[in-house]
DNA sequence: GATATCCGCTTGCACTATGCAAGCAGTATC
DNA sequence: GATACTGCTTGCATAGTGCAAGCGGATATC
């Protein structure tokens, strides 16, 4: 049978998926830094997480429905993780987490900008990245145009980085 | 000297604060609850949590600026626990966490109703809603006028749990 | 004015999660 | 054929969690 749950409020069924130490800097490093494999998400983390950990929460994070697990076509024995959707919707809570963040603690200037930029950005934005999300991670077709969100995300983190 | 950080990324920061079982739904029990004292907190919670953790949550969030602890003017002995102005402002961050509970997880109909209310309602609505918190909280002067947030979301609760 | 109850916690103890370091078998590279 | 990289696992010490009971002081009840 099913686990049960502490109770069905919304908020805190998502406290116990996602309340932990870990789990949300996973997403984020899959989400926001292009992490999609075990050493990449081990060994280019911010925070140092432990590979124990790391193997402990990635086996979580599928369990849940939040990621899938592939083989890389390129190199057999590399796995690739991606996000699902669940996962992908996750974006907004991320941008809220972020910003309360930025404004409350200590957070680094260049690690910051992509969060205000997402933040002033809005629910469109955050919709358009969610939309590159599925392209990258679920296959989905993805729309010509502007230049994507990551892009310019990537772009205020550089100069952020090369202006400190 | 002050604890060092993992880094300086805003959301890793907000995970080191918040990202536990407890915290969040202990802040949500004082926010949407109207839980003020350690008796509230511990008798009437949905979740169940254990004295001891509630202890160390409570000292644990009043250190990091969250919450406030004053005697009760009515009973001596009593403790009154009150949000701080970062606290009220993890409003959108409980309402993008509920939100996405209440599409991907096992969430109740009757404690969803508040979540829906607050994602259809907008930005605007949270900032009428954290306004009538500063007034519970931090004394904040009243804005005269329609019904306040908080007695609409319980009165949806209210019909959803009478209509179940 | 004695008794019982409520107040915010604390303590003890078992169990689980975390963090660190090392290791491992199966590729891929040179 | 040696070396390094792949995604992990294992052992062990320390820290956090969950449960039950208790504690001194304040308050309500009779």
């Amino acid at each position: 049978m099913a686990e049960a749950h502490r109770s069905g409020c919304p908020i805190n069924l998502s406290v116990e998926v996602l309340g932990d130490s870990w789990s949300l800097v996973v997403i984020r490093d899959i989400m926001f830094g292009g992490r999609r494999h075990y050493r990449q998400l081990l060994n280019e983390s911010e925070e140092g997480i432990a590979s124990n950990i790391l193997s402990d929460r990635l086996k979580r994070l599928t369990s849940d429905g939040l990621i899938t697990k592939a083989q890389d076509p390129a190199h057999r024995q590399r796995q690739l993780y991606s996000l699902t959707e669940q996962a992908v919707q996750l974006v907004p809570v991320l941008v809220q987490l972020g910003n309360w963040g930025r404004k409350f603690l200590p957070a680094s200037p260049e690690l910051s900008v992509r969060a205000q930029l997402l933040d002033e950005g809005g629910p469109q934005l955050w919709e358009e990245f969610m939309q590159e999300l599925r392209v990258i991670h679920l296959g989905a077709d993805p729309a010509a145009g502007a230049p994507s969100v990551m892009e310019r995300l990537e772009k205020a983190y550089r100069e952020a980085v090369a202006s400190s």
